[in-house]
DNA sequence: CTTGACTGCTAAATCCATTTAGCGACGCTC
DNA sequence: GAGCGTCGCTAAATGGATTTAGCAGTCAAG
């Protein structure tokens, strides 16, 4: 087979000083035919090619820290800082962190002091599988979101070798910034008791992060402590509107009715609006809706969904000082950091 | 000031060396100190602390190269794989490479060979700026989307000297995946002159992309072609929905009426969807409305929105077996993949 | 007084690629 | 045949951190 002769990628790698002990020259010679350098340092075109050919042969990869290491400009500190969130995550959260990072870096950034910003994303529930996690040898510091409980597990147990902020979470140890852990749940249980709901029912996601069972917990409290009645629960098989609208389709068409509606994203509460305008029913006159997170299209939905801002923006305003302050080594660190969410009222829960 | 004791970032760095000889011990010291190794290298706490209180007073920062050089399991070969894009750019379309790219990475990934995969972030127009851009000792390949004009005309001068995909942008010496250039606006324009509209307008962001530009000039041309008159240009601040809503709400104010609405993106078109409700207009019946992206809540707008689909699934699946074979250094790559957007209808063009 | 254990530290090798200085061979000139 | 230039290549130093092997010195046991 061609394909075997190439596909050296269970092989152990190889180095320049391999590849120049196979050709028959020096390490030299290897580095500057492969660094395209091989005019000014005057190789022969056939040592050259021969060089490319064991090149390819046996697979050589550049070692990165080898070469970073050599070129590297010594009067400067480097920092490596990245963003770790899921790839199963909605994104919009990243980009404000990155976004509210890049600048705090742009600021500190100097003659002799330079910084560089990743997002880096693993499998939901699969944090520990992430290599270099827990090695001193990738980052200078982290921003760590949108773990699933069986992360935070993890992370409760190991010990991550530089400074870490986590966001949206609550772990021991960490240094956390964090929504006020009731607060969305109960805010959406009073704007739909303000509505005068009687039968109101809750849309999520099968797969509960903390968050979300933080949120859905104290809707269920609010309501029960308001007089209301359990939530009707509702589960997507994800957190795309058509699952939203499948899910809420589906109990319509069965079971009934309900007279007040808590998604717990703004994705999932669209979804519903299919389905209840799919039902015949108006919103918010039969049904009364609200969201979580504040999307940037909820405000052009029809009518326009309230929802109870996850409070990213404060969140990241805390976060990412915080992690420059870790970074600086500052020991009288607060360890907790909670904000609180802000509810945005729009059509979707105002009867007349 | 206190704070001037610390600030040491305008300061030239330092490794443990100076921090060895500033404390009077050997560099192994140090290090076994900063990495917390002291007890099973018997260090004494005095002397631990002594380094420790060095090591902060100089702001040392650790050299993460020299660190992953020693560390690194020499058998492994590491591929550092990024996708750059820019800060103000939206990110489904990064989302998805990433998701796809990542996939590709699981699979690739044996015993021997390993992937890194991050997103990295440049200001808009200001690629060139990026540290590390085109030195060779940072990413293995790269996929690189959302430029300027500006950025494109700075890489087609640059070489960068590691394999690049160019996704969304025709740049000479580069392998680059695109849409159909004017695919999309003629796409557009035959949906809205299919409903009979004589009268369009156009609403994008004031800053023109590359690829809006083609898009306009496209719609521009098919209806010409097509014996309809040229498209109204309405300019909006942003790219939120909130500037789509104002751009056409002053429009309509002032001048009067349209028929027909191609909006560059569908955050764009949520925004018209409002100022064409509060002109007391409907969707599709006065107005046709036709966007750009399918983005997920489009489908939940009322009505649903139809969308000339940015080909980004199509362009993803080309994209990322590219950027493999040109890190498998295979020679024969087509320069360019052209693929064709599809059109998503929806009741935003569906005249009665 | 010898042996062994322990304490607290250091010297030197190592990871990989790049670059500078320079070596040997050859051909040419005068 | 001495001097010079060119060609094609190599040896060795370099970058920063980590780790292994081991060196002095002290103390206690035998």
């Amino acid at each position: 087979m061609l394909r075997s002769a190439r596909d050296v990628s269970s092989k152990p790698a190889v180095t320049i000083y391999e590849i120049a002990k196979h050709v028959g020259v020096s390490p030299a010679a290897v580095s500057s035919a492969l660094a395209n350098r091989h005019v000014e340092r005057r190789l022969s075109a056939d040592t050259v090619r021969r060089i490319r050919v064991a090149a390819r042969e046996l697979g050589y990869v550049p070692n990165m820290a080898g070469r970073r290491l050599r070129s590297h400009r010594s009067a400067t500190r480097q920092f490596d800082l990245a963003i770790l969130t899921s790839f199963e995550a909605p994104l919009p959260l990243v980009a404000q962190v990155l976004r509210a990072l890049q600048r705090a870096v742009d600021a500190a950034t100097t003659e002799h002091t330079r910084y560089d910003v990743a997002i880096e994303m693993f499998h939901a529930g699969r944090l520990r599988e992430k290599p270099g996690l827990l090695n001193a040898d990738r980052y200078h510091g982290v921003i760590l979101t949108n773990t699933l409980p069986v992360d935070d597990e993890f992370l409760a147990d190991a010990r991550l070798p530089y400074p870490v902020v986590i966001l949206g979470r609550r772990i021991p140890r960490y240094c956390c910034v964090l929504e006020s852990p009731d607060a969305v749940g109960r805010r959406a249980a009073e704007l739909l008791l303000e509505q005068g709901c009687r039968k109101v029912a809750v849309l999520h996601g099968r797969q509960l992060t903390y968050t979300t069972s933080d949120r859905l917990g104290s809707f269920t409290r609010a309501l029960r402590e308001r007089g209301g009645a359990d939530p009707i629960d509702l589960s997507c098989d994800g957190l795309h509107p058509r699952d939203g609208a499948a899910a809420l389709a589906d109990y319509l068409a069965k079971h009934g009715e309900i007279d007040g509606l808590f998604a717990v994203n703004d994705s999932l509460a669209a979804g519903a609006y299919d389905a209840i305008r799919a039902a015949g029913r108006k919103i918010p006159d039969d049904i009364v809706v609200v969201g979580i997170g504040d999307y940037e299209l909820a405000e052009y939905l029809d009518p326009p969904l309230s929802t109870v801002a996850g409070a990213n923006d404060a969140m990241v305003a805390e976060a990412v000082p915080m992690l420059f302050r870790l970074l600086r080594g500052d020991a009288d660190l607060p360890r907790e950091v909670v904000v609180v969410p802000p509810v945005i009222r729009r059509r979707s829960t105002e009867r007349r």
